[in-house]
DNA sequence: GCTTGAATTGACAGCGCTGTCAATTTAGTC
DNA sequence: GACTAAATTGACAGCGCTGTCAATTCAAGC
């Protein structure tokens, strides 16, 4: 029983790649049996499942990624759909993903779409033909992408959008509450004594730009503070777009004591206009960002931002794909804290 | 001949995953000779080929990586093992790296490893065993991690180091010519009249840290210019870390006119503490970065800086690992070339 | 002890593909 | 045309694992 055919596999055995069917030897149960401890299948002896357990360990055994998959049609894969947000977005994200997949012995395949493309769906379409997933992560703006949606749907691969606008009920999804979080900055902003409050808004086609204008507009009704159109500018997440924003809003005589941009791109952007046109900040505009990238930290002065909690939602959505709840408990929707970090870019409004 | 077993596969063909069975029936051939030419190997009749080729393209057939992988054992997975160095390095070593896959059919599964963890290895090798990549990517530090290399030579998986400061010559890797680069930027600054000049290191354990030291001590003897020690501050890449060494190196009465950082983001420091002294960047100080991110366009004033060839040594990171060189054509190390991008932050020195 | 159903285990086929090697066809020579 | 070598093709096994389903063991009840 302790025989090997393939030589000596027990004195090398820490070099060569055991099989299942080293383990089952050792062990004396069967292939089968094997796999069930492995894959936490009921109906296994105590004894034999630590028995099985123990060897397996010993022989530093573990599976065969491709085997698995093919005979189970199940990859062990998880493929993490992007189209170039800010490569901290998408760090992060990714950083909570894989560590959700090495908890459960998964892998993260990364794969950027780009949007602009012609065929989106074609290619979407031909990354996951060929590569057999688990499930699929969006994020912003895929999420809300039809294409892809459709696509994901007819080859029957699960999916979880990140922070989608759309909630089609049929499946989960993880999201912050950007529209709270923009309150909570305008509510910090006007708390703070301004008044003349200008806004930016971000990219038209990512939903959360809707959302956190949305966020600033209730706000603004709820502290009965009226809304100056002249101060609300597009943008589109860029730092450019911001200092096109800021040079709009700055311009003209009279302007807004503090400007709350839907990223903290954009706010760098209004930071480096005020510094050109000699405002002081805070002291002369006080100025919000959006998402805590290391940027707000870098600036100077440090930004007052909306930390949003991207790590956790990669670290869900992959886990909501890896153990899916049962039909009993699953939630329609995930939805993660943000918090406003208050720093150097805004200050009491000095009358 | 045209009759498939397996249902109506011809009417739905679009919507089913066909095999590689379904395409040998079609084309009239055997799945050997379809697996030939769908391997691009040698030995397969002209007229064979494309009607194989046209078929396949038909039924809209993609190989199941899994069964390829578990036959072949190889995977068609690339993967890229980092240790966080900026999200924004990784972000663009990663895009590189998709892109070379995406050309040829493979993936790429990104797995971010903690240097500072005790069992680096164990976790490398835990990874690896599972997967079955193809083979691995190696971002800075782990371009140089002893246990790495070593876990990687053992399981016979190829692998590229990029920027790596030891070269084995046994394999082999992507750089950039950090010296030169560092050089070309410490001559740029002498050229502008600068003489007292300040330099701030990089991490310790980043080999690219010592290479950038050497250029600009090179650029700096080769000028005629001294070297003064207290000038020279020791970094670990970060922002903060960039605020340090600036402090020092400003707050003496005699203080450089030009301050070289080793990357963006210290260089971003060294900005930082400027203005909070008064100091005027560019007419009181130049200052030069490292990398060319995002951050050195966003910054006012805008960085003087390197740009490196980040893509690029992704992409052919991953291209060497695809297409390995015949042993004849094989280059020890692969170079790309950096650019000196001069923006506002450095400027003529005013006698 | 014997029966019965539940718990546990194993035999075996086969996932979709490629490697091996033998069979067949083609082209080249005399 | 016969013969040989080269080019092309195919039959078949098997990669390492899991699904299916049948076999075996176990515990409980009479």
């Amino acid at each position: 029983m302790f025989q090997s055919e393939k030589g000596s596999r027990e004195s090398a055995y820490s070099l060569m790649k055991s099989t299942i069917t080293d383990v089952a030897k050792q062990a004396g149960v069967s292939m089968k049996t094997v796999s069930r401890v492995l894959n936490n299948e009921p109906n296994v002896a105590k004894m034999t499942r630590s028995r099985v357990l123990e060897v397996a360990k010993a022989l530093r055994y573990s599976p065969n990624l491709a085997a698995r998959g093919l005979a189970s049609s199940k990859s062990y894969l998880l493929a993490l759909l992007y189209d170039n947000p800010s490569p901290n977005y998408i760090a992060n994200i990714q950083k909570g993903a894989i560590d959700a997949c090495r908890e459960a012995g998964y892998h993260l395949v990364v794969e950027p779409i780009n949007m602009r493309e012609v065929n989106v769906g074609q290619t979407v379409d031909l990354i996951l033909e060929r590569l057999p997933v688990h499930g699929v992560i969006l994020t912003p703006p895929l999420s809300d992408d039809k294409d892809v949606l459709a696509i994901l749907r007819r080859l029957k691969i699960s999916y979880v959008p990140v922070a989608p606008t759309l909630e089609t009920g049929d499946v989960s999804l993880v999201k912050m509450d950007d529209i709270q979080a923009a309150y909570e900055m305008t509510e910090f902003l006007i708390r703070q004594g301004h008044k003349k409050l200008g806004f930016i808004k971000g990219h038209p086609e990512h939903s959360a730009s809707g959302l956190r204008y949305q966020g600033f507009v209730k706000a603004m009704y709820a502290m009965g503070v009226d809304i100056n159109m002249d101060w609300v500018a597009e943008g589109d997440f860029s730092f450019k777009s911001g200092v096109d924003a800021a040079e709009r809003l700055l311009s003209s005589t009279l302007r807004p004591t503090a400007i709350f941009a839907s990223n903290d791109d954009m706010a760098a952007g209004v930071v480096s206009v005020a510094s050109r046109l000699g405002l002081s900040v805070p002291d002369d505009l006080s100025v919000g960002g959006f998402d805590d990238t290391p940027l707000a930290q870098i600036l100077y002065p440090q930004l007052t931002t909306i930390k949003q909690p991207i790590y956790e939602m990669g670290y869900r959505a992959a886990n909501l794909l890896i153990n899916p709840p049962q039909e009993d408990d699953r939630q329609e929707s995930y939805s993660f804290s943000h918090k406003l970090i208050v720093r150097a870019s805004t200050s009491q409004k000095s009358e």
